[in-house]
DNA sequence: GAGTTTTGATGTCTGCACACATCGGTGTCA
DNA sequence: TGACACCGATGTGTGCAGACATCAAAACTC
């Protein structure tokens, strides 16, 4: 059940704490979160251990529920990524992802070409010439579907899980970029003829190929949507002695 | 507090499943976790749904607590990550993290130069020239430190919170590596030159040469850790349509 | 086989006892 | 008189026990 009272308590605690509406060192009391949510301690509390899982708050006996600050959240969880890409930190999140990505699909096809079991190699390039395709008649909504196919068959395929999970990930920052007008009707020749060279580097095995291609296609995603990133601040995090 | 009776109810609960002591789809009842734990409901209703919300059980009216397959796990949670690390999947573990480190490391490295504030800077010089030194002199415990120090460094001044956020994990590949004996006592000469490449680079912001001295790095550990992996059994998460 | 009832598990609420960090008062010593 | 260590009162999270609500699987009826 996606709204039980729990999971509404999650949600509203969570989007508040990462919108800064209740901002680190903020302290809350069980008891008040009750009468302010109308629900009982049981569910407060199962809400107040997930919220502490994911960094987002500490309890301390005689003290009372204290909101950590964003150092401490946990920026790989769904939630937490869902929270941030839903509020004002939504485009300090998109790059976030979007770097991440450009470090890890190079890579991801580097193993899938090494890795990936043989129906997949053949779906992938199925999958970019069918992209090709779209791409050149400029049917965009069938180029982002076939788009976010492709990079999750790409990540599933290097065989690691850590890679896999950033699929759903992957998607969003496809979908926010397609959305917010940051992509043309019509995909870059050359960004569609990597795609081609990806699968077929993977397909017939040859990583370092693969590597450079998917390399190209990070390189120019980024110095797109870097354009529309310098505003936004970035965060340092200190290093924990 | 570090060992309430809900955290301990998570950590056997965690380590158990994770294990595959309780494998997928295995059914539990919350009535019966209470006499097997020694514990209230409350503790056991707490630990079940922060278990949920790392994606380890599900829960159904009138069925009870459900295991959930590995695919459904979150990777990047620490927790779970700590988990499969203690257990029989350590090896797999230390691999998908290594990997990760391998792509990520480079474009950290690229950012950190473009972005790190100056006083980082200076500090990841200063330890570079350090390591050289520990490594030259087989000071193999402190060349751990100083390592580990490094790379925390580079991963912090990327100013990519996700990046930053992977410093323990590094850590984690780091120490295992050392521990397991695959690190020579004295560290090869041209990784030691490497490490004083990325950090001169990332001083003087020149983002490619950073990328490149890293990316050698990277390239030398995986070629060192591969060999004890290849038993290692890959696992490919499926896409969901 | 379709629709209905029963059943059994989680979901939610409440009152209580306990542990323990913090705060403020008390007493001692200089 | 003032500074400081001690110690008990207080408040809040933690853990427990029991009740009722809800809802979906399973059994039953037609």
């Amino acid at each position: 059940m996606t709204s039980s009272l729990h999971h509404r308590a999650i949600e509203n605690l969570g989007t508040r704490i990462i919108s800064g509406e209740l901002p680190a060192g903020h302290l809350m009391l069980a008891e008040q979160l009750e009468v302010e949510l109308k629900v009982s301690r049981s569910v407060i509390r199962e809400a107040v251990r997930v919220l502490q899982s994911l960094g987002l708050v500490e309890t301390t006996k005689r003290v009372g529920i204290r909101v950590l600050p964003a150092s401490r959240w946990n920026p790989f969880d769904p939630q937490v990524i869902r929270w941030r890409l839903a509020g004002n930190a939504r485009g300090a999140q998109l790059r976030s992802l979007a770097e991440l990505r450009a470090a890890v699909e190079p890579v991801a096809a580097e193993l899938a070409a090494q890795n990936a079991p043989a129906p997949l190699r053949l779906e992938l390039v199925d999958v970019a010439y069918a992209m090709r395709d779209a791409g050149n008649k400029g049917e965009v909504p069938r180029f982002l579907e076939l788009d976010i196919h492709f990079h999750s068959l790409l990540l599933s395929g290097s065989g690691n899980e850590m890679f896999a999970n950033l699929m759903g990930q992957v998607a969003e920052t496809l979908t926010g970029r397609t959305v917010h007008g940051l992509m043309p009707d019509h995909p870059h020749e050359a960004a569609l003829q990597w795609h081609v060279d990806v699968a077929e580097a993977i397909s017939r095995g040859d990583a370092a190929a693969a590597r450079e291609a998917s390399d190209h296609i990070m390189r120019r995603t980024m110095s797109q949507m870097s354009e529309s990133w310098t505003e936004q601040p970035r965060v340092f995090i200190p290093v924990k002695r």
